[in-house]
DNA sequence: CTTGCAGTGTAACTTATGTAACATTAGAAG
DNA sequence: CTTCTAATGTTACATAAGTTACACTGCAAG
């Protein structure tokens, strides 16, 4: 459980302690389901490795991205939905291999008093969650789906490290809930003007590709 | 200080004679500022009368709206960004005749462990600007604007108790983040099916405004 | 090899929404 | 009353995005 080091600048010491022994620690493998609508949630998930994708479904099943989870992040609505009880809201599902430790919904409130840092760190989610969902809304609401979808490659690059971003057109599409057609359209311009190069299965981002929009 | 009394059935009685001892009674007037970006916040905000809009700008001023706040709510976001020391990223503003009551951000701590009525409260909070937020998401990634309108409508409606909605085209083209020609022609829609009337910064819902879109 | 399919390219068209420009009207202020 | 301004109505047009349809291609399974 060596992953549990990333940890380590987060939480105080005899917390760590707590949580690799009341900790459930989980694996995922890319696409399986984390969490699922509607289930109710008995553990607060912290990320330890690799990158999990919330995301939202409407009444057609047109989904849309909400947002990653990566290293040491956790997703406070799972947070609040466990001390509610309530069921989820939302999806989540591995985008590569996942490591992480589910903390069972009993120790929650108990370190909330006990541990100064993890009150700090359930709070410091809950704000960045917020963030991201206003980002997300900011997004959609005042830019077109062009700048949209360079933010969307950005952000992919930034998590992966890569500059080859691996994803279908239809992947893309699904995620900025539009059509295939619009999202293969918009990637064609973008390598027209020599930003990127496309593959099958793959988008090759070019050295100009943080040159100014437009 | 009896608006107090409207929470009553939210938290034991310690914990209201604390409130009413260490929190900060305000009152607004319609269009006062309650809460601006960047400013820091000291207290978290419970609203005991009247309606507070919480919206947001983008870079280009254009504003969008998140939700509402009515009796007995609360800012989450003004909460999470308390305890971090983070400036607001949000802006609210009072709807009509607000009343409400500021918690200094040295009690929000100090009860959340004192009074299971107030942590419940908080992750109640929480849980449900969260799933605001994650409306308007769905509101603005998956409906077009006609839908949006009736819904915005019906939430006026709602709020107000009244099916007199009293709003100017303008204003409510702010708020969806679009322009005031687009909803005057919807409205128009509206009234010549017969839904609404229109009058000078007024719109009355008549009854078969329920019924099934198109 | 050949078969099949997911992934992609692209054209033609529809529709929703944004934008600019201008006329009209209601009500407030003087 | 007149004057001014915000609010509204309306037209005409531009553009982003959604939709349908179909061709082509790389690749994996048999």
């Amino acid at each position: 459980m060596n992953n549990l080091d990333k940890l380590k600048g987060v939480f105080e010491p005899e917390l760590l302690q707590e949580i690799e022994q009341f900790g459930i620690y989980q694996t995922f493998k890319e696409g399986d389901l984390v969490m699922d609508y509607g289930k109710y949630i008995r553990m607060m998930p912290i990320v330890l490795k690799g990158t999990v994708k919330v995301h939202r479904l409407d009444e057609n099943n047109n989904e849309i991205l909400l947002y990653y989870l990566s290293s040491s992040e956790s997703c406070s609505m799972a947070y609040s939905c466990c001390v509610e009880a309530k069921k989820s809201e939302v999806k989540a599902v591995a985008e590569d291999n996942v490591e992480l430790i589910g903390i069972p919904h009993v120790k929650l409130d108990e370190w909330l008093c006990k541990y100064p840092s993890w009150k700090n760190y359930v709070m410091r989610s809950f704000n960045e969650r917020f963030i991201e969902l206003l980002k997300s809304i900011e997004s959609i609401a005042f830019h077109k789906l062009d700048e949209r979808l360079i933010a969307y490659l950005k952000e992919k690059q930034r998590l992966s490290g890569s500059s080859v971003i691996k994803a279908s057109h239809n992947t893309i599409a699904d995620e900025l809930a539009t059509s295939r057609v619009v999202i293969s359209r918009l990637l064609k311009q973008l390598e027209n003007s020599g930003k990127i190069i496309l593959y099958r299965n793959e988008i090759k981002l070019l050295s100009g590709f943080d040159a100014p929009f437009k």
